[in-house]
DNA sequence: GTAACCAGGTACTTCAACGTAACTGGAATC
DNA sequence: GATTCCAGTTACGTTGAAGTACCTGGTTAC
């Protein structure tokens, strides 16, 4: 239904502001497998710290992008698994990260020529 | 081609930023159909200003996602247009755009949900 | 008992992105 | 000759996301 993405009330601006925050994209592709552990997400994720991982997986699971898992067990585990809306999302992305690795090429080469010429 | 892009290292990283910057989804998308001038832009963006456009554009253009082009008429007129390289991106873009149109609505429930519950 | 693992939390700092406001300089228009 | 349009530029301030470093409290393994 009509939403009007160059509008300033748009919400999907929020969305797409969302999507665009620096660890999403990785949180739902590291996940495309399965449930993880904290732990393992970090592990997994180079580069990202553990403050920020937890900040990102709050707001995605605030947007129900995620599920959140404790476990009864001793000792406890706790899981982070995609949604059904979180999935979703995967498709999209897939086709932007496949772009991205195409494209790294053409794009480095014609940053090198900028900085040259 | 074999990107990891969970490396810290990994090239795709840098573009997947780039991409992820606030404004060039929507330069992208404002330019589906066709070469623009510098104001129409700013006028179709809305919320953009004159500053923060200019910078995405320089960025885009040494990237190679844009073209702009300098009309030696009087008085001068410039546009911006896409390359084939950021025509390419429109179409992963297009994808993400309508995923954010859909599923506006569960977003905005689940950010709901979660200020109450 | 002590060392490591898990799942974070806290406090502080940094930095780039973003925004505001005002200005420029040439051309055309009224 | 004053104003407006175009295509920005410059200086400055703000903000929010990200990073660093260290701490915590329970649990299990050595």
């Amino acid at each position: 239904m009509g939403y009007d993405v160059m509008s300033v009330t748009c919400p999907s601006r929020v969305v797409l502001h969302r999507i665009g925050a620096r660890w999403t994209v990785f949180v739902v592709n590291a996940l495309e497998d399965g449930p993880l552990r904290f732990t393992a997400l970090v592990a997994k994720i180079q580069g990202v710290t553990p403050k920020v991982l937890t900040e990102t997986l709050r707001a995605m699971e605030e947007d129900g992008l995620l599920a959140r898992v404790e476990y009864a067990e001793q000792p406890p585990r706790v899981e982070y698994g995609l949604t059904d809306l979180g999935r979703s999302l995967l498709i999209p992305l897939r086709a932007v990260r496949e772009w991205a690795e195409t494209h790294v090429p053409e794009i480095l080469e014609a940053r090198e020529r900028a900085q040259k010429g």
